[in-house]
DNA sequence: CCGCTTAATGCACACGTTAACATATAGATC
DNA sequence: GATCTATATGTTAACGTGTGCATTAAGCGG
């Protein structure tokens, strides 16, 4: 049915051996027998067979990018910004293949010959036995978004400790001097990178760090509503909260106008990523812009790199800066 | 490298057909022998080369998901939810491959060598090459969230016209009688769907259909914004929205509150789609939830199941319910 | 005219797997 | 015990492509 190039070679009254050749710009072809050879094939509108040249090759012509989880924990613009970041670099006759780790009960499936790389948007710890895997079978892998010291692997994240800091100077700077975390997930190496960030400000400035006002959290909106609860609970409630990512923000901005209490009037509110929504939320959320479209780029085109010279990126961790964007949820009270 | 069925023959003393049989579970080969080829199997960690099982049994292994563009136009929420329905229902030795169509600038890619079948989240009849051309390659394919009556492909999508008449009549019955509407993107189906369904019920109420209050949109909160911006510029603005998805609801609040007006005692919203923000907006947004997770994963369970029976499920469109969700952006004005 | 180099092409095999066909062994039938 | 049948296994070719090696043709120096 579909059209191989003996079909072709049959036309051009040549061996299939050199329509291979002539396809594939080898020098040992006489150009006029190539153009001839490559208009049949475009004429009989010829494509490769990917599976046939994958097992002679021993390349899959797959590039796979993996979440930590798809079904849960990863928020929808997240992934999203992802995909976009991914799927504008990779050309399309690479298979962009997508999946949760989670979704995987053993990684035999995870081999040198399914996948030429792995682009990994790492959000836990827990990927560790995936990476650890990979890495023993092989593949080109870039890590995305998590510091991972193994060797021979390529990190590519924002700084968010720098832009955590940023934000609890800008809290303090504002005249806060009682200030409140609600936490990220707890297994993710984000969440502990932006709680230092904070706390390193406020060290920095000598503000006393109440354990009272750390309350756990778990990057969803509904886990910042339930945490702003408690700080609101508290004898002395934090007059401005940062919130380890904006769902918890908006969250937690519920939970404080449910109680009657304005923003930033009351309470002031910082969050961290910048998703889309943060600018339309009322008022509009001051926030740390985390460029995960740009990391995720920047990661495919490391390893699109990586697979067409053969070369290994140096491993290093390279760190995109986060940005600080004021909006209305934090108040001066100089 | 890696270990094949040739090296299980060996050790096992068979020869490798036999060692093929008894992995597949052929009824030729004698119990005893195939629980040792399984043992030595396990014990070497073999995984198949599926680029040689692909290309010997004309299958690809692969089941694409293709929305209309991944770069523009599809949301967050949209995109997510769709991975997650996907995601959940394919078994993970399937390959799951994700593309924007708009990556393509031609289809000579899409075939049955590289495609098994074809989930497609379609939102515009831009799609419509695409789809034709997957069909006349004969490749089993799904579309989701918009009606195509082409022969031979299955629809499954929302039932929008019924979800946006129930907003309708909620508006209506909730007293209002003056009743704006912002669009959804032009060129998507269910914008115009959306609009039928809002419209019936106003004519069915023998409500008057002001041309003025009918502005344009494009699915985004942003044009939610510029669209309430012009409605409230009108002389006598409505006293109820229906906006064509919650992106734009959250849009047009935010309109509302610059202008320093109140939702919903000034002015009621009504969204489409129910995003994860739309309980946490100020107030809760009321709109039609929209099943889209659910849709994506009926979608793959009938492309599943007809490529593991081989028989094409019947050409119907299956439409699965909305539903309205009323929260607190409406006002009772009775 | 012979041998030698260079350029262009073909032959045959390999990649890992499945399947049609062939073969071998054992038990059953007469 | 010869013949047949059923059961279990082996042989071989095929899927579509790339590549090492052989082959042919042509050009060239002597």
């Amino acid at each position: 049915m579909a059209v191989t190039i003996k079909d072709i070679a049959r036309l051009a009254n040549v061996s299939h051996t050199t329509v291979s050749r002539a396809l594939n710009g080898s020098p040992l072809i006489k150009e006029e027998t190539r153009r001839r050879i490559m208009e049949i094939a475009d004429q009989m509108s010829y494509t490769p067979n990917y599976n046939a040249k994958s097992l002679v090759l021993q390349k899959s012509h797959t590039i796979g990018v993996f979440f930590t989880s798809i079904a849960s924990g990863t928020s929808s613009s997240f992934l999203a910004d992802t995909m976009k970041g991914v799927s504008g670099v990779i050309d399309v006759n690479y298979n962009l293949f997508v999946r949760g780790i989670d979704d995987y009960t053993d990684f035999s499936s995870i081999h040198g010959k399914r996948f030429d790389g792995i682009v990994l948007m790492s959000q836990s710890d827990s990927d560790d036995a995936f990476i650890y895997h990979a890495r023993s079978k092989g593949i080109p892998l870039v890590v995305l978004n998590r510091e991972v010291k193994a060797e021979g692997i390529c990190n590519i994240l924002s700084d968010d400790r720098d832009g955590a800091y940023l934000a609890g100077r800008h809290l303090i700077d504002s005249g806060h001097e009682r200030i409140g975390l609600i936490e990220g997930r707890r297994s993710f190496k984000s969440a502990a990178e932006r709680r230092d960030g904070l706390l390193r400000a406020m060290i920095e400035s000598h503000l006393p760090i109440n354990g009272e006002c750390i309350v756990p959290g778990d990057y969803t909106t509904q886990g910042g509503y339930e945490a702003m609860r408690a700080l609101l609970d508290l004898d002395t409630p934090p007059t401005a909260v940062f919130c380890a990512n904006d769902d918890t923000a908006i969250g937690a901005m519920n939970a404080v106008f449910e109680r009657g209490l304005r923003v930033p009037d009351d309470i002031s509110i910082v969050g961290f990523d910048d998703i889309g929504f943060s600018s339309y939320t009322n008022p509009a959320l001051t926030t740390v812009k985390r460029p995960i479209e740009r990391i995720s780029r920047r990661g495919a085109q490391t390893l699109v790199e990586w697979l067409r010279t053969g070369i290994a990126p140096p491993q290093e961790t390279i760190r995109l800066h986060t940005e600080l964007i004021v909006r209305k949820s934090v108040e001066e009270r100089r």
